[in-house]
DNA sequence: AACAGGTGTTCCAAATAGTGAAATTCCTAT
DNA sequence: ATAGGAATTTCACTATTTGGAACACCTGTT
């Protein structure tokens, strides 16, 4: 139940596996942890971490078990590849949560699911707390709609429920991309969480490509419906405005 | 003319090599360079690359080649592990640049090198550029004197001259961390750069242990032999401050 | 001190899985 | 259309990885 046989690889496939899965997890993951979680021998699982410690990719902690390396952690100061899509969008993501004073969150399509590479706070108390580095899957969040809607990113195979009314029907997830491309912007209501809802607006590249999806997250309680067209708007607005010296309004 | 005969991870040696060699790069690695410089053979090249692809530790840039992909860029945006300690000293480091006027620079022991981790640029024009996300060799450093010093880092195996002043004997070079031992703090002039000098302390962990090293770094000309003295102790006593509340000289 | 209990490493024969040279496909430029 | 370069796939061979079990290594316990 895997991928269509792809061959000569097993090694390394197991090596990426486990190097990902050490990235993902926030504590560090000790040899037991891993073979368990990949079911390998715990001989092979062994040479392999130790073969991925002497490259730097993992190190060991000093409490015991493996954790991102050297040379990961030096990438990572480094900034990585989203540092200036992050730059540019951020303002724009400042003046949404200065007028919504809900959580705003960019996103960009990830290798399995969609990825939050950045978040504003509201001021509300009761908010999204900071999911920066993590991943939700495509057909429950509003930026995977956007992005599997209009930047060509595929459904997923199983359309797994996470909420009351997530939508588990491919048809059903088919007429609603055809929704958000017809208004330019997704949302999700109950879906991901029961009481959360997310509204999310494509983020375009000088070329006009969609790269990444830019979102405002909060409890049905505060974003009724009638006001999802208004606050995309508003979205829209503030980010074609990001070009824009700031010479507006002041005297 | 390798490590001493490690076995059972052909494969994934080579995977890591890969994957390692894109992250220090900055361009984009095309398969044909990276079978230049690794001197694998193409089929096994592509087949490799395909499947960190597929893992999503990299990705094939829109310009051609491969570079860092999501799983590594997602990890990228959550900090990596120097996070903490950066924001712990770099309230020393302005105090510091303040001071001297000079670049300071925040080091820890790589992979393989002295990787700088943060950088505070000082007034003056003529400066070192940014460095961060760069190694440089441990026995030409003045970051690396101090971790070989004090931290346990072993020495390089081949001195390799990289100025004129380089130390080059590993004698000379046990003389020289005995001496770093003995002050507490290391110098280098003329063994990086020609013209570069700099000046490196310790920076302890709360248990007193040696993680990082802080330097100053500038042209021969500002950081006379005299001075050397001065800027450690400075380093030091900024460093030292850090802990506590600013309480002092106000009212 | 000796002993569990748990964690990580090394050994070894067996055969699976990776290798590389060459052929093929895929681009892009002319 | 066609040539040229770059990446991928093929395939027979065997070098390389594999996994179970034995071994070492701690850390805390009686």
């Amino acid at each position: 139940m895997e991928e269509k046989s792809v061959t000569g690889t097993q090694a390394i496939d197991r090596a990426c596996d486990l190097l990902v899965r050490v990235l993902d997890s926030e504590e560090p993951q000790t040899l037991s942890d891993l073979v368990g979680a990949t079911g390998l021998a715990k001989g092979t699982t062994s040479r392999i971490l130790n073969a991925l410690e002497r490259a730097g990719l993992l190190t060991r902690s000093q409490f015991g078990g493996f954790e991102a390396g050297p040379v990961l952690n030096q990438f990572a100061v480094k900034g990585g590849a989203y540092t200036a899509l992050i730059n540019t969008v951020s303002p724009a993501m400042e003046r949404i949560a200065a007028k919504t004073k809900e959580t705003v969150s960019l996103a960009v399509a990830g290798h399995d699911g969609i990825d939050n590479i950045a978040q504003v706070e509201g001021d509300y108390i009761l908010g999204s707390r900071n999911w920066v580095g993590q991943s939700v899957p495509r057909h429950c969040s509003a930026a995977g709609k956007v992005l599997m809607a209009l930047a060509g990113v595929s459904a997923p195979q199983v359309l797994t429920p996470r909420a009351p009314a997530t939508i588990t029907d491919s048809k059903v997830l088919d007429e609603e991309l055809r929704k958000v491309r017809e208004r330019g912007y997704a949302v999700i209501r109950n879906e991901l969480e029961p009481g959360l809802v997310s509204i999310a607006v494509p983020v375009l590249s000088e070329k006009g490509k969609v790269i990444a999806a830019l979102s405002v997250t909060g409890p049905a309680e505060r974003i009724a419906p009638e006001n999802e067209s208004r606050i995309s708007s508003l979205m829209q607005r503030e980010l074609s405005a990001k070009a824009r010296p700031q010479h507006e309004g002041a005297a």
